[in-house]
DNA sequence: ACCTGAACACCGTTCAAGT
DNA sequence: ACCTGAACACCGTTCAAGT
């Protein structure tokens, strides 16, 4: 067949294609995005670098709904919480990428900008820079603990004979149907309250480290 | 070669090699699990169902460090604090597990056991069916993310070009070695705090199902 | 009952050959 | 530059053949 005139695929499309794979089959394979682009698996290597690569496309995909342009507006607290319903909201859209996202470290570029921004207004707000990642990863926890529950919760727990757990069977039967957010945005109010109480100690009582806080100590 | 006098492997060599593997690589395959066992991929197959099973099998190894006696002897709220305690340190020995186990839904009978007991004294305690579980998941999603947080951070994130993303760099260069203990303990705090309080609303107000608490609830 | 080799349908990836 | 077919080293799984 030889080149095109004009080229068959780009990473747009494999992106596409990656991502609703996973979010009907929670998984996908170089051939099967080539079977749906209609084109030959040898020919994704020439728009990205690998399989992995394609994971990134996804993350990059799935976190464009997270809106970040709290951090700098909002006052820290304000923009965490806002930034963690962002994302919570992004993740829940695509419940079976989670796991795949989570099983490889995010090299996303677009992604890691977001957290250098949270980086930047906690260390703004005075956090020491040993908690920073600390705050992020609890939220992080939470986010997407959250997601997974909120979208995805039989695929946690498959009992193969319910008769031997019937407390489980009941208590996983009587689960309310998708109204979470509650439950969310209680503990995301305590994890806020465990935050500010460690800016207080950190600001409040003096550090062994004489460097002011902020982004620009050393 | 032929049926030997005494069996050349079993579950329990099964088991250990594909940890060995996860612990060693993060993953493993079924004939790299047979390498190591002087035996062809095909010869797992008679002592376990496929693939998926062996994935249970290394999901009750390293379940099965999690001590789950104190469900009937410690009250509710410390039972929890000690199994979540416990829990996490199963986890935390071999952190390269945690993305293969969350991926796929527990089966394994030993421990959907230990659910079965966690909510068993949910119950008893006075918890409402329906609030049961997101006390289990929150409680997941704190140890697992924990056990994640203390063994294998550098598995988050990759940047591939640090100086893209400065603040974030130097957060992760400044996290703290091994001493994320006092982070897990104030979160489980919070976390107890909060199922107090639901479990105040739940036997304190009175609720319009009429059914007493507990688990011979209907 | 349990190990084996051969076979099947799949992977991810590389590469020379075509335009 | 970009698609292709062929090839490579791998998967997970099945199964008849052996003892």
């Amino acid at each position: 067949m030889g080149r095109p005139r004009t080229p068959l695929i780009d990473r747009d499309r494999i992106a596409t294609a990656a991502l609703r794979l996973v979010d009907e089959r929670g998984e996908f394979s170089v051939p099967e995005i080539a079977r749906e682009l209609g084109v030959r698996a040898a020919s994704l290597y020439h728009h990205v670098e690998g399989r992995d690569a394609i994971v990134e496309l996804v993350r990059e995909r799935v976190c464009e709904a997270i809106d970040a342009s709290m951090f700098g507006t909002l006052p820290w607290d304000a923009a965490v919480a806002a930034w963690a319903r962002s994302y919570r909201a992004a993740f829940a859209a695509h419940p079976r990428a989670i796991p795949l996202l989570m099983a490889a470290p995010v090299r996303a570029p677009r992604v890691l900008g977001q957290y250098e921004a949270a980086v930047g207004v906690l260390l703004d707000a005075g956090f020491a820079l040993r908690d920073v990642m600390r705050v992020i990863i609890a939220l992080e926890n939470l986010i997407l603990g959250s997601a997974l529950d909120l979208a995805a919760p039989e695929t946690m727990w498959e009992p193969a004979d319910a008769t031997a757990t019937p407390l489980l069977a009941r208590a996983l039967a009587a689960r309310p149907e998708g109204r979470t957010d509650a439950a969310f945005e209680l503990t995301l109010a305590a994890c806020l309250d465990r935050f500010r109480a460690l800016l207080a100690e950190t600001t409040g009582a003096g550090s062994p480290d004489p460097a002011p806080p902020g982004r620009q100590a050393s």
